[in-house]
DNA sequence: ACATTAATGATTGACGTACTTCATTAAATA
DNA sequence: TATTTAATGAAGTACGTCAATCATTAATGT
């Protein structure tokens, strides 16, 4: 009933320890004849190596970076917290975690905060990425350097960023227009678009996907041109209530990116009767979900991404395979009733 | 930079290994002065135990046992194939899991099951409850033995499981509603609901929280006696059909159990435009999502939920904290662009 | 036949904690 | 003061694997 170890293993074999040491973790120096009586020995005996016991005797622990922007935004703090919350789990696990915050919006403070730290950032880095060539470089100097490098929420392809942690933010656009479709009962009407920024590319997916489900499958609809918030409240609310008021024909409206606060707090104080979907839980949506303000609120857990990415970085140091099922990140519809 | 030990601890406190050792296992033994300096000198050094070796020193394995319902649903093979993969997953954490699968709705089976398994059972059973006495008695008796249990998917409360693992099925039925409420732009009409069984716990649930949302708020639409379909896709079907040549003012169905793929093929071949909101992610539900057949499916994710019971259990066996908000299931919507 | 190389065995000391035993010291009680 | 009791130290073994060393054996080439 006790666990089988490498020991039973070589006794099973007829070899040394050291020989199925070697054959564990792919030495040289063992005939092909020898690993396959080792291997099978594995396999007649259900060996499954004690991964605690070897990272133990291993002493390897790790080390990651996480980038992300100080935003004004009620989800970038929320992923601070997750990241600080997350430390403290994982240093259990002889995995330790540290993160930088810098200004938002801003590539050359990526790329300084890079570079400052050096060979501090350890063995891998999360980034929250923010388009542009000179990011791309750094992250792909990080990689010469073998550093494993992941982006986080926001993407940066076309770099060798080995992986992507967050949301697909097409199929969020377009969630968010198959829903306000059928939310929206009026025969036709105009739709209004509140983002934070056309230099987000998570922002400019969003939208993409949303006119897409629009063009195609709600010819009753019209989208008028975005509203650029920059992730402020103030500059929302001003720009939004003054569409409003020159419009009274909006039937519905999404809002993609930050300053969902000016959105509730516009069309609170308006009288139309408005179909809305945002994202990003926060206690103002939770409380527009709740007085039935906004319909319905689109989001990305920041908890799980941020253990995802840890997990995802991890096992990219380790070269371990990736559940790609287990590790993608869903994007989660709140209505007012399954409320967390 | 490397990290802090238990010895580093000792040295810090002025202590032995042995006395740091005791205040970390709480044995008894120690002057609480003691215990004070050695908690402060952890404190200063940020020392965190490494869980990996405290188990390789402790020997410790686990060894859970799941009994679930080996229903014609596709929801029960998929939990049961989690199951196999969570299996080989952990086994290099060394834990243990087995499964059983006894016939639905049927506590004898359960409470037999547990009977024959005995102490083989382990240190911990996650189990797919049927509401009854028997299998409540067996529970409690479980516990009196030291065998940890939870609930799982279907809930059996005032037993004394000490945990439930599974989504909030009021919550679901009032998620169901909601949204229903939303589709449905006729401005009356009727609305079925379909189920699997009145003896399920969960199915009764989802009902409740279905009819709450409908009795408040949707004063314009009429709520069905609902269907029983026996899990049975062809009883479904029948009953369905029959209801529907019967009725032609029904403009939206929630199915929120078993049998869904009758549901699909009876609105499938029926003529009238019905808002649908199902339960269940399967090749069907998918399929009917994307054609347009059903608006909505709502969802509790077999691969988190058995990721999950097994983390609850190694922590209720360790004596561990669980992190709640970790810990929560979700309901998750899917409409046709946020398919996985 | 001898030197060279490759494959394997045998042994050992980590890794950080758990747990036990035995000895020692300090404090409390008679 | 003598005796018991409680608190602590010192030291060692174990857990399952890694990794290094050195010795031994078998296969290969010259």
């Amino acid at each position: 009933m006790s666990r089988v170890t490498a020991q039973d293993v070589a006794e099973e074999a007829g070899v040394s320890l050291a020989t199925v040491d070697r054959v564990l973790n792919k030495r040289k120096g063992v005939r092909s004849e020898t690993i396959e009586k080792v291997t099978s020995a594995m396999d007649r005996l259900d060996f499954v190596r004690d991964q605690t016991a070897a990272n133990l005797a291993r002493r390897r622990s790790y080390r990651f970076t996480f980038i992300v922007s100080a935003g004004e935004t009620s989800f970038f703090s929320d992923i601070q917290s997750e990241i600080e919350a997350a430390k403290s789990h994982v240093a259990k696990e002889r995995v330790d975690i540290q993160m930088l915050a810098v200004p938002p919006l801003d590539p050359q403070a990526i790329v300084n905060a890079i570079e400052r730290l050096g060979d501090d950032i350890g063995d891998g880095l999360a980034l929250v990425a923010v388009e542009s060539q000179a990011v791309r470089d750094s992250v792909n100097s990080l990689r010469a350097r073998g550093v494993r490098v992941v982006t986080f929420i926001s993407d940066i392809p076309n770099s060798q960023r080995e992986r992507f942690v967050g949301i697909d933010n097409v199929a969020a656009g377009r969630v968010a227009g198959s829903l306000l479709k059928r939310f929206i009962s009026a025969p036709s009407g105009d739709v209004a678009l509140v983002a934070g920024s056309g230099t987000l590319r998570d922002h400019c997916e969003r939208r993409m996907g949303f006119e897409q489900v629009m063009r195609t499958e709600c010819q009753h609809l019209n989208v008028l041109p975005w509203i650029e918030g920059e992730e402020m409240a103030g500059v929302v609310e001003e720009k939004l209530s003054q569409l409003m008021a020159d419009n009274s024909n909006i039937v519905g409206l999404y809002s993609l990116g930050g300053g969902t606060r000016g959105v509730i707090d516009t069309i609170n104080s308006a009288k139309q009767k408005i179909s809305v979907v945002t994202t990003e839980l926060s206690k103002h949506t939770r409380a527009a979900l709740i007085s039935g303000t906004v319909d319905a609120v689109l989001v990305q857990d920041p908890g799980h991404e941020v253990r995802r990415a840890v997990r995802v970085l991890r096992a990219l140091v380790d070269d371990a395979p990736i559940n790609e099922k287990q590790e993608r990140i869903r994007i989660e519809i709140f209505v007012r009733d399954n409320l967390p």
